[in-house]
RNA sequence: GGACCUGUGGUGCAGCUCGGAGUGCACGCCGGCCUGUCAAGCCGGAGGUCGCGGGUUCAAAUCCCGUCAGGUCCGCCA
């Protein structure tokens, strides 16, 4: 039905008889008997010249037969890829017709987000949508190419699984066999991984749908794919080996230019330096540790365990509500306070007589030095606890510093030695950082029980320009420290046997040292295409309140296949 | 569960602060003209529950309350 795609005609292609099918994405006419139709496809538009009268309107399916020629003598268009040639001497046959479309199918406006979803088939045929699904699939393919060449085979998983009450809101699925039971959609295959490592599968990936029932975000759908992997046999450094390529071959297929090698940092680094364990590398702007230099200060807020500093380069022109309004979103934040000093001609301090009045020269030229500030520059100081410290000054840096994603590097980098537990919960215990078959750091191990949260674990996020891709760590498999981790989570032995019999029954029979990875598709996608929005990557998304605006998903079910589930709906 | 932004012919916007006739711009659509355009051009025309409901007012797109939808964020996402 066709030999040629649109998109691709060039100027060696002179002479050429074609048969091109397409849409119409524009049509000039010139009186009765001349006409140019752009005609559109997956690979971009032509400009077919088409004598005597046709009705060819916007969005027409047509099959057009002609002889690429080059354009003549200036009437070339430097804008279009296919500008120098046209296709002459068109027949043109109309396949379909259509009406209006409900919003122009082109890159030039942005429609309503609402009717863009509505109408996503549409949506779908503007040139970004369509190169947004190419590269989506070049990363895919990449993927896949990298990790057959590692001697990871793919192994699908369920999809009808069991709940574990643990981590995300899982999505039910009423069991019509067995009414009152339920599968869920699995939020990850994190176990279903783990048994085939115990399996003896060795090597083991799959682009994998995920499922998870909680608020959307710009981020975060119900349903996201993910590169799920596990190695048996592996230390840290190999799972990182393995990610490394597959995620360094994807970007390279997407862009042409491969990454250079995965920086590594710790997690106390990240938090140090950039107040989040998911720092974005593009910009500047580290946090710089004053807790020393200010340790003597007649400052009483800033006699703290931490003190710590952000310097915004210029920053010193902001006005005074925009300083107040930093002031309350760091208190918002968590801050005890927030102290906001500009470097002044001459290199001294200027600010809020409040605090410098407390504070020595020595103490500020100390303050100027250790940031770096310049004249002009505004410096933001926070003193509390650490952990808060940073976090606040990590979130003030982002919100006054960070380049849109489109912009600049891409800046990949493994955040390494995660505490193994995030915090206390409000019976006093600790919370799993990961998740519960996470391998304590082997230096840590003795701490377990002294120092629960001063131990690190063997998990590991991989970071995109602030963007957490994905994690995963290297799993327990003894047994006996899996006790003690799940004794200090406060899992007792008929509890994990409950919840996770089924895994822990299977290490008994000899399960191989393993860990493994996750990363996010959707994400990693959205950023090499420059995307604020992972819906721009997905054909067919879900809106923030969870609704498929295209299908009218989700719908009540009529009685029958109700009561033929044994559901029963109770209204509110 | 909460905060904020948005909602005006098919599309994108302006009008809203300071209430006074559905007023305006661009695109699209329909008809006419037009043989080298490419965001074609020129002429004419049609097209509106100002998201929805209530309130204030002589009078509401505009002010107030509620509600719905879309978005961004907090909580949530082991």
């Amino acid at each position: 039905m066709r030999d040629a795609w649109c998109g691709q005609l060039r100027a060696a292609d002179a002479g050429r008889r074609v048969r091109l099918c397409g849409w119409v994405a524009r049509r000039r006419q010139h009186g009765e008997h001349l006409a140019f139709v752009d005609l559109r496809d997956r690979t971009g538009t032509v400009q077919c010249v088409v004598d005597g009268a046709h009705d060819l309107r916007s969005e027409y399916v047509l099959a057009v037969t002609g002889t690429v020629r080059a354009r003549p003598e200036g009437t070339a268009n430097p804008n279009l890829p296919t500008g120098e040639v046209e296709v002459g001497d068109c027949s043109v046959e109309i396949l379909a017709q259509a009406e209006p479309p409900p919003f122009p199918v082109t890159d030039r406006v942005e429609a309503d987000e609402a009717v863009r979803l509505r109408y996503r088939y549409v949506d779908l045929r503007r040139e970004r949508m369509q190169a947004n699904l190419a590269l989506r699939a070049r990363v895919n393919a990449a993927i896949r190419r990298a990790m057959e060449r590692q001697g990871f085979i793919e192994v699908e998983t369920p999809l009808l699984w069991t709940p574990t009450p643990e981590g995300a809101r899982e999505f039910a699925v009423p069991s019509r066999m067995q009414p009152g039971s339920f599968y869920v959609l699995p939020q990850s295959p994190q176990i279903a991984k783990q048994l085939l490592m115990v399996s003896g599968v060795d090597r083991y990936y799959q682009i994998a749908r995920c499922l998870r029932d909680e608020d959307l975000r710009a981020d975060r759908q119900f349903e996201f794919t993910q590169l799920d992997a596990e190695a048996s046999f592996v230390t840290q450094e190999d799972v990182h080996r393995f990610i490394s390529e597959a995620v360094l071959d994807a970007a390279e297929a997407a862009t042409g230019v491969r990454p250079p090698p995965i920086e590594k940092m710790t997690w106390a680094d990240a938090l140090d330096r950039y107040g989040t364990d998911k720092p974005d590398l593009r910009f500047g702007m580290e946090l710089v540790d004053l807790t020393k230099q200010l340790a003597a200060s007649e400052f009483r807020a800033f006699r703290a365990p931490a003190v710590k500093a952000i310097r915004v380069p210029g920053g010193g022109q902001l006005g005074r509500s925009r300083l107040d309004s930093l002031v309350e979103r760091a208190k918002a934040l968590g801050a005890p306070g927030l102290v906001w000093m500009r470097v002044a001609e001459g290199g001294d301090l200027d600010g809020p007589g409040a605090v410098l009045r407390h504070i020595g020269a020595g103490e500020r030229a100390a303050v100027v030095a250790a940031t770096g500030g310049e004249p002009g520059d505004l410096l933001l100081l926070v003193a509390g606890e650490h952990r808060t410290t940073c976090t606040v000054l990590g979130q003030l840096r982002v919100d006054l510093g960070r380049p849109p994603v489109w912009e600049g590097p891409h800046r990949y980098v493994w955040v390494v030695d995660f505490p193994l537990f995030e915090g206390i919960d409000d019976e006093g215990r600790p919370v799993a950082a990961h998740h519960p078959f996470t391998m304590p750091h082997p230096d840590d191990l003795d701490l377990l029980e002294s120092d629960p949260l001063a131990v690190r674990s063997q998990s590991y996020d991989l970071v995109l320009n602030g963007w957490e891709l994905g994690s995963g760590s290297i799993r327990i498999h003894r047994a006996d420290i899996q006790s003690r981790v799940f004794s200090a989570l406060g899992i007792s032995a008929e509890q994990a046997e409950s919840r996770f019999g089924f895994l822990l029954g299977a290490f008994r029979y000899g399960a191989p040292p393993h860990g493994g990875f996750a990363f996010g598709i959707d994400r990693l996608v959205a950023l090499l295409a420059g995307e604020e929005n992972i819906r721009e990557v997905i054909a067919f998304p879900k809106t923030q309140s969870g609704a498929d605006l295209m299908t009218g998903a989700p719908k009540a079910l009529d009685a029958r296949s109700l009561a033929e589930l044994g559901l029963a709906i109770r209204r509110q």
